[in-house]
DNA sequence: CGCTTGCAACTGGCCTGACCAGTAAGCTCA
DNA sequence: TGAGCTTACTGGTCAGGCCAGTTGCAAGCG
């Protein structure tokens, strides 16, 4: 091989489509435009761009699969901007759940790690309003128990909901939320039948109660550590033995 | 309004290229099509599906921007079906951190808790040839130093790459790539320019010594302690002031 | 005068048919 | 046997068309 000069990677071609996703895209990204907003009409698209109505089209049919637009027929105000939403992501994480093989330990690891660090966060910047939505939510709970196990699980989402908004992280309320349907998606059933549910359900009452004194109390570690107990007690029953051993190591590590 | 018959909500019909998507995306996850194979022309596809041919390429581009097939204009054997990638996913991830105006902050908050983690369920799950795939990256690393930032931060990754692996829990794995990608992306040339960059180079070193020595000692909580530190002291400086609380819980409160 | 109704002018959903450019396998010919 | 060309495909893109759905407005009704 000769020195001197050096060759880049050539790429491929860039697909005519591929460029008019870029140019919506970064306009949606620069905030040029807003959630709410219309684009033109697929016609008049097809003139701005200089595009075929299909090549148009299939951009437009890339946008709306990544949740960006909606096109919606015979809107005369052309597809509508979207608000940002986290429907994608929960897509693609249910897709790497489910291509790549990720295990039930794998999942409940996650969430804890995720629900446990925002239970620590929490504890430090929780507002006072923040505090009594999460009573108000476990209040909710409490009533819920007699309602059964979906009106049960409702109230408990909505919980954790509140503390992952607390901890000020997007990132954390997002993935949780996203590994939290997972999980429920793939056991809610056997968690609405399980024998002694209303012994489950006070027990695990009693634990987000703990959680939330930790955090009143601004104890971000203790609220961090019941929450990761909490977890575990509630879940592992679904996880084979010989994978408990990461479960176990986030409950016992940070222990102290 | 009469009460007696309840109505469903009605749902918008479901466009034809979606079904197409459907049905390829669930022959994927079945296991009836897999990463190598190739997918029928689109000609012939036409005919399966008894769709027009810019239905299905609509689908086909969907499935593109997702990540699922690829196609290359003339290749006699179809659209190649991909092997799963989280390119996917860093897509979302990466929208999230645009859209949603997600701060550095919050970024790196994320990036202390997923490597935390790492750290420390890779101390209790390590093997021997994990510890000795990480003592070669650090060597890399201190040869690294003269050679310059770029190849530096190359090893870098790489060490957090096997920790990470070392951890067994994909999700952790790839939200850590995705959150060390959009951190990168964002700061990599002020890292490069820094005036003392020697210096940070070689205190990160040293961190990471001591990382890898409480992943050897199986001291998890060490681990996870001291990788949470790691990253405060390399990229605290980059975050407002007034921003660093939640930072500094993580570091701080954990410690006992 | 206010409300409903029906219509018309758009919209997007989908199709047919066509042309071009790129690929690769097979054939030809040295 | 091997190098080069040909051919029969592939996907990329376009033009034009039909149908069904939405909406706004104007005509008609009470």
């Amino acid at each position: 091989m000769s020195d001197g000069a050096q060759f880049r990677q050539v790429s491929p071609p860039v697909r005519l489509y591929q460029r008019i996703v870029e140019q919506i895209e970064e306009a949606i990204a620069r905030g040029d435009l807003k959630p709410g907003q219309r684009l033109p009409s697929e016609r008049e698209l097809v003139a701005q761009f200089g595009a075929s109505r299909p090549t148009v089209r299939e951009a437009l049919r890339v946008l709306e699969s990544n949740g960006l637009v909606r096109s919606r027929q015979g809107d005369p105000n052309g597809p509508e901007i979207l608000p940002f939403s986290s429907a994608g992501l929960t897509k693609e994480m249910t897709r790497l759940v489910q291509f790549d093989n990720v295990s039930m330990a794998e999942l409940i690891s996650f969430r804890m790690i995720l629900d446990g660090s925002a239970s620590l966060l929490a504890a430090r910047l929780r507002s006072e309003e923040e505090l009594s939505a999460m009573e108000r939510t476990l209040a909710v709970m409490a009533d819920a128990i007699e309602a059964g196990y979906e009106e049960f699980s409702k109230a408990d989402v909505a919980f954790h909901e509140v503390v992952a908004q607390a901890s000020r992280n997007s990132l954390i309320e997002v993935c949780n939320l996203v590994v939290r349907g997972a999980v429920l998606s793939l056991i809610s059933d056997k968690l609405a039948h399980a024998p002694n549910s209303t012994a489950l359900m006070r027990e695990s009452l009693h634990h987000h109660r703990e959680v939330l004194e930790a955090i009143r109390a601004q104890d971000g570690p203790a609220a961090a550590r019941i929450s990761r107990r909490d977890l575990y007690d509630y879940y592992a029953g679904y996880v084979p033995e010989n994978e408990q051993g990461p479960l176990l190591a986030l409950v016992d590590d940070e222990e102290t």
